[in-house]
This record gives structure tokens, C-alpha cells and sequence, in this order.
DNA sequence: GTCGCTTGCCAC
DNA sequence: AAACGTGGCAAGCGAC
């Protein structure tokens, strides 16, 4: 289990070691693992290094100071044809071509995949997955690093390459990754085979995407910045004039409200007054309008508008980070900036452009979640409320026995609460919150729906209790999706594999759509994966024959309802409806 | 000053 | 019997 103690460690200094290095390159393993050390996350900015390539098997590791030994790294890339691992392929990758190393892409392994499907409620970081499959002392050498970095204030990008804590444990990382591929690699040809053979050929478009980038409109983040800045700075100072304090400080602000005769009742989990935008839309108080304000323009300001321009490469474009299997339901999450988080409506989406001559396109599944539950209910009935105009609509015309409900009734938004409160495994009384209904009423709805749809019930009923029961028999719970992704829950919470079921099959099937766009040459000008959407920025003269091409892919049949999309174009982000 | 926790808020 | 799911990010606040 513990890494062999013979284990060897080799910082290539010389010719002889260049030689020495190339002959054990040259033996036969079954893999050969590979990982950088950088000067940071930033591949794209102007001042990146990148400071050492290790290679590395399960019985020796070599650390190569990459500014002086450029050339042979790179000629190693051109020569090896071992399986390559990385544990975080995409990262490393990222480095390695930005410096003119060419991995070939069709060697890659990558360890963190593995273990997000292996054990995807877990930490998937080298050293935490080191400790807990290979050797406990797998991230002993982090402190050594650690104290030598305070001592002589080194950091990533002036700790001398020569440093043994440094290289030592650098090429460590890749004898680590050797050792989790040995024992990882059979549970994933047994058991996921299909689903990581799906996240591996994910990754190489994710790869290109996050190249590519994604244009930001910097003078109309600036201005929004100034204008949301200035007026959170007027409120401020008011505040400031008035109270002695700032708007924001919710102590205090809490104190003031309360003495000024306002009631408060909600309280946080850890006892103090909540003030969310719940609360303090309900409070006639100018303190509790201002800091409400201020909220949202600081918001604007920093998070969104101020924070694009400062995350852009020299050409005004960011690169996102996609966390490819970010949520353990196989859900892709985003980074720098979370695109993916984006207020709805075009005041902060307009900050992201298409390029030069170039168009936005989106297109997104519609109701892809309900469309999945409906499938796995085998529910016909539900089904054919997806027929003819609004699935919501239907539904509530069924529940209520009232053909004349239209878009707008209140029966309709009530209808579809419910639908996503049942996904998401609500309980009567956080559904009737959600819904603005009594709880009298939304326990009286949710009869109705399961007397009109009985079998989304007994589907929902059929997850937990086959959970329940592998619980017992396993000990532990799960769901498995129909692509062989795996999800386990904690003991008693079995509800949330409903959730878990139908997310992670969404994941998958938007997963898959993505591999069959690669195929068919539509990934090109990809630029953001959001859910159920994809983003593209693509030349305005091909973009409306793209739309129909993607869409044509997007669009699937073999559900019980048919998988829909809509596509849109813009000439921005926020263009799209 | 840094760190980590809590709170609130943005999305699908 | 009952349980809203999955994330990222910034600010406030107390501890070290």
C-alpha cells in the first residue's frame, strides 16, 4: 500500500542526467505519469511560467527545471508513446501546450476523472486522494514547502527550482499519480466504463473552449462599474451621515432597525437577525432599503462588472475554468468568472461580446430536468402534457379539471413549483414557502398532482426504497444512471437520489450531446457550457446554419418525451433570449 | 495582516 | 414521517 521505499527521485542538472533520464524513458511501463509545476493558475496571462515537468512511474520520478531544458521536454512529448496520466489533465495540458509541448492527446489518462466516478462524494486533490489510496504520508512533504516558503518569502514563481522541498515533492506527485492509476484503472474498466471514456473526450473539448476564451466588452464593464460604484458610494455616505455606520453592517444595522421599532423574526442558523432580501423587502425603514441597494450595486460592481476586466488575458478575453465534474452529480461547474451564474437578463450578459465579425448563438434543452422525470416515471399521461404549447399549462388544466387556464394563472406557476419542488425533493411546507401558498393549500395541491399523475409518486417512491435497500445489502445508497454514472448518497438521505438521478442523466446527456457535436466539427467556436445551454461565438455567416446543425444533434428521440431545444442569436450575450 | 466560517445571492 | 438539489463568489466578522 505505502509508496515502495525504494523509490527514486532525480533532478535532471546535467547532460549526463538528460541521458540518464531519456534511457529510463525508454524502458517499458505501463504508464507514464505526468505533472507541472507552475508559477500559478493563469496559463493565459502574459507573466505565466512554467517552472518544472515531472515525469514519473511507480518506481522512479525525474523533475525538470522546464526554462532550461525546453527543448527536451518538448522532444520527450514528440517521442513517448506510454498511456500519459495526470491527475487534472486539462490543467496541466493547458501549461504544456501554452509552452510549445505537444502531449499527445489521444495518450491521456487522468486520474481525478477516475476518482470523481469512483468516489465522486470525496476530495478528488492529489494529496487527499494520495493519502486515502496510496500512502498516508502521500502530502507529509506539503509542510517542509510550506515553512520554507514563509521562511525566505518564496512563492510559486521565485522558489529556486534546486529547492529539495520543492522539486523532491513535485516529482513525488507523479509517482503518486502512477500508483492511483494502477489501482484505479480496473475499477473504471469494470464499472464506468462508458462514462469515462465520455469525460475523457469531454475534456479535449473543454480544452480547446477554455483556449478560446470568451470576449469581454471592457468599456461597458467599466462604465457599469463606475455608475453601480458611485451610487453604492452616495448610499454609503448617506448611511454613514445618518447612523455612523455602513449600510452593509448587518450588526449593526440590525441594532438600529430594532431600535427604530422594527420587528425582527427570522433568524439565521447560528441565531442572529437574518436580513435577506426577504426580510428587507418587507420593512418600511430607509436603512433597510439601503442596504439593500447597496447589495445589489456593490454586486454589480465588484463581483460582476469589475471582476471581468481583472480576470482577462491581454486581449480582453477570459478563460473561464471549467470544473468538469464540479458537482458530484457529473454537473460541469465554471470559474474566473462563474459564467455559469450570470444574473438572467441582458444588464450583466451584454458585458460578454462575440467577436470581430462574429455572432452569439444559444441553444438550451427546454424543461430538460421535468422531460427526464417524466421518462423515468414511465408516466404516459405526463408525457403527453409536452404535446401541443405549454407543458405547465397542460398540467395544471389537467390537475384542476379547467381547460381555460392560460400562461399567466396563478394555477399554472403553482403547477410548476411543484414540479421542481418534487425534483429537488421538497417537503410540503418549503414548497408552499417557494409557491407564496398556506401550507394548508400546497398540501392540498400536491394530493391533487399525485391523484392526476400517480406514477410520479410511485417512481419517486421506487428510488429511495431500491436506495434503502442497497443501503442495507451494500451499505450504502445509490443511484446509477442509465450511462453507468454512479451516485451514492449519506445514510437516511436517500430522497435526494431523485435529484441526484435526474441531474446526473441531464449531465450525461448534455455530456454526450457535446461529444457528437465534436464529431460532427461543431465545437469550433464553443465558447460556454451552462446546464442544459451551450454558448457559441461563431463567424455570423455560418452561425444560422449552425443553429440548425446543433440543433439537429441537441434535439433527441430516444426519451419517453422527446428532448427539445431552442436556439437563439444575438449580438451579445445578453442579446440571447 | 491572514484564515475560515457564516450569510446572502447569483444561476440551472 | 420527513427532508428543495447542484454549484461560485464577496463581504462581514471573529479568531489567531
Amino acid at each position: 500500500m505505502p509508496l515502495p521505499s525504494d523509490l527514486q527521485f532525480h533532478l535532471l542538472e546535467s547532460w549526463d542526467d538528460a541521458q540518464e533520464m531519456m534511457r529510463w524513458l525508454g524502458e517499458r511501463r505501463p504508464v507514464l505519469a505526468v505533472d507541472t509545476e507552475t508559477t500559478g493558475f493563469d496559463w493565459w496571462s502574459p507573466t505565466a511560467r512554467l517552472r518544472l515537468v515531472q515525469f514519473g512511474d511507480e518506481h522512479q520520478a525525474w523533475a525538470v527545471p522546464f526554462e532550461r531544458w525546453a527543448g527536451l521536454v518538448q522532444d520527450v512529448f514528440e517521442r513517448v508513446n506510454d498511456p500519459l496520466v495526470f491527475h487534472n489533465a486539462k490543467f496541466d495540458v493547458h501549461w504544456l501546450e501554452t509552452f510549445g509541448c505537444k502531449p499527445k492527446r489521444h495518450l491521456i489518462d487522468d486520474t481525478q476523472l477516475m476518482l470523481s466516478l469512483i468516489e465522486p462524494r470525496e476530495l478528488t486533490a492529489l494529496k487527499s486522494a494520495g493519502k486515502r489510496w496510496v500512502d498516508h504520508q502521500a502530502a507529509a512533504g506539503q509542510d517542509d514547502l510550506k515553512k520554507a516558503f514563509a521562511r525566505a518569502k518564496w512563492d510559486w514563481s521565485s522558489v529556486p527550482v534546486e529547492l529539495e522541498s520543492y522539486w523532491v515533492y513535485a516529482a513525488m506527485d507523479t509517482a503518486i499519480t502512477a500508483h492511483l492509476h494502477r489501482l484505479l484503472r480496473p475499477l473504471v474498466d469494470a464499472e464506468a466504463r462508458r462514462v469515462y471514456d465520455l469525460e475523457l473526450t469531454v475534456m479535449q473539448i473543454l480544452l480547446q473552449m477554455e483556449r478560446r476564451g470568451c470576449v469581454v466588452d471592457l468599456e461597458y464593464c467599466e462604465r457599469q462599474r463606475v455608475a453601480m460604484e458611485q451610487f453604492a458610494q452616495e448610499t454609503r455616505a448617506w448611511s454613514e451621515a445618518t447612523y455612523g455606520f455602513g449600510p452593509t453592517s448587518s450588526k449593526q444595522v440590525a441594532a438600529q432597525l430594532m431600535m427604530d421599532g422594527v420587528v425582527l423574526r427570522k433568524q439565521t442558523k447560528s441565531g442572529a437577525w437574518s436580513l435577506d432580501e426577504e426580510v428587507l423587502t418587507a420593512i418600511d425603514h430607509p436603512l433597510a432599503r439601503a442596504m439593500l441597494d447597496v447589495r445589489k450595486a456593490e454586486k454589480l460592481a465588484r463581483s460582476y462588472f469589475g471582476n471581468f476586466s481583472s480576470m482577462c488575458d491581454a486581449d480582453g478575453i477570459v478563460h473561464p475554468g471549467v470544473k468538469q465534474c464540479g458537482a458530484r452529480t457529473g454537473r460541469m461547474s465554471v470559474t474566473n468568472p462563474a459564467l455559469q451564474t450570470l444574473p438572467r437578463g441582458p444588464l450583466v450578459r451584454d458585458a460578454f461580446i462575440p467577436r470581430e465579425g462574429h455572432s452569439m448563438l444559444g441553444i438550451d434543452y427546454e424543461q430538460i430536468e421535468a422531460r427526464v422525470f417524466t421518462h423515468f416515471a414511465g408516466d404516459t399521461d405526463l408525457a403527453a402534457m409536452f404535446g401541443q404549447g405549454d407543458f405547465f399549462t397542460n398540467m395544471a388544466r389537467r390537475i384542476y379539471h379547467d381547460e381555460l387556464i392560460e400562461k399567466k394563472d396563478p394555477r399554472r406557476q403553482i403547477t410548476k413549483n411543484a414540479v421542481y419542488a418534487k425534483l429537488y425533493g421538497a417537503g410540503v411546507e418549503k414548497f408552499a414557502m417557494t409557491a407564496g401558498v398556506a401550507v394548508a393549500d400546497a398540501a392540498e395541491f400536491l394530493s391533487r398532482l399525485d391523484g392526476t399523475f400517480p406514477a410520479m409518486k410511485r417512481f419517486m417512491y421506487s428510488v429511495t426504497d431500491t436506495a434503502k435497500s442497497r443501503a442495507w445489502h451494500e451499505g450504502e445508497g445509490y443511484v446509477v444512471t442509465p450511462m453507468g454514472r454512479r451516485e451514492p448518497c449519506d445514510p437516511g438521505h436517500e430522497y435526494k437520489l431523485i435529484n441526484a438521478l435526474i441531474q446526473g442523466t441531464c449531465a450525461d446527456i448534455f455530456k454526450q450531446t457535446m461529444v457528437e457535436l465534436d464529431a460532427a466539427g461543431l465545437c469550433e467556436y464553443l465558447i460556454m457550457p451552462v446546464h442544459d445551454e451551450l454558448i457559441w461565438d461563431a463567424p455570423t455567416v455560418d452561425v444560422e446554419e449552425l443553429k440548425v446543425e446543433a440543433s439537429k444533434i441537441m434535439r433527441r428521440d430516444e426519451w419517453l418525451v422527446p428532448l427539445e431545444v431552442d436556439g437563439n442569436i444575438g449580438s451579445s450575450w445578453g442579446a440571447l433570449k
